[in-house]
DNA sequence: TATTGTTATACTCTATAACTATA
DNA sequence: TATAGTTATAGAGTATAACAATA
């Protein structure tokens, strides 16, 4: 095993760790919005003003559709989003943000992109560096990376 | 909001989704073994020669005592660890590894330790950068991190 | 016949409460 | 009386299978 195979994975046990670490701060951090980590990330991958259709929140979740009616039930309920039929298709239904919706998320991203203690420690050069660094593997990777935080 | 926070705000979110895009490979990782997320981390959080109580088990893996119980039943039946009396407490049980757990815990590291694919792409430099940062971070964190990969 | 979403159901993960043995 | 671990149980999260409506 080569040398140069280890610092990447010293690198990735380091970063799973850390990341590990601060998980029940996560879990925290969605129950301050009364919702569950699925529903976050739902809403996360609900965009302001393109309505989806459920199938493919199911995609993007990893999930099953199945689990999807019932997530988008609970959130409707509350009246973040809502369900909408999808004129070219009547078998799909399309689900977009309400007003309502639209400023939770707002605030869950403002919330959520609150760097966890581990990063916020850095130093400002660290920072950059790791920033520039990711930069870098995003685009690198086939996934496209779903809603950014706004500024 | 200041501009330097950002910096910091933009490489959590870029590592949260990194991180997320492939928590799927992680599950499926762990079910190679058969086993479920928090029993991997139990096998993390043993050590080969130092057997640990249970409610120090709970501790590392912030869960309920009950739930440890459990973890340790499904493991034990599997061969991979063992109950023992503490000499000192007799309410104390530690629980320590059996070779064969030994030698399932190697590979669960050698396995878990592989860099997902957005490290892996990166050059040289930047998985030293980022092992470097790390480090620093690791270190600067109150929490004890467990095992390491052996190289 | 194939696909979208829903319903019913079952399984896994995890916590809470009551309990036993020991301190 | 307090603590370590166990048992019973309940709740959340998620999937599978059968189904309805539409394509």
């Amino acid at each position: 095993m080569d040398v140069s195979e280890d610092v990447g994975r010293e690198a990735w046990m380091l970063l799973f760790q850390l990341f590990r670490a601060q998980r029940k701060e996560m879990a925290g951090l969605s129950s301050e919005f009364q919702l569950n980590g699925a529903q976050v990330h739902l809403l996360m991958n609900l965009q302001a003003a393109k309505p989806v259709p459920m199938s493919e929140l199911a995609e993007a979740l990893h999930c099953d559709a199945s689990y999807i009616t019932g997530l988008v039930d609970k959130v409707e309920q509350r009246g973040l989003v809502q369900r909408m039929p999808d004129p070219a298709d009547r078998r799909v239904k399309l689900i977009g943000l309400t007003p309502e919706g639209l400023e939770t998320r707002q605030r869950l991203m403002d919330r959520f992109s609150e760097p966890p203690p581990f990063i916020a420690i850095l130093s400002q050069d660290d920072k950059t560096a790791l920033r520039d660094i990711f930069r870098r593997a995003a685009q690198a990777m086939p996934t496209p990376l779903p809603g950014q935080a706004s500024a």
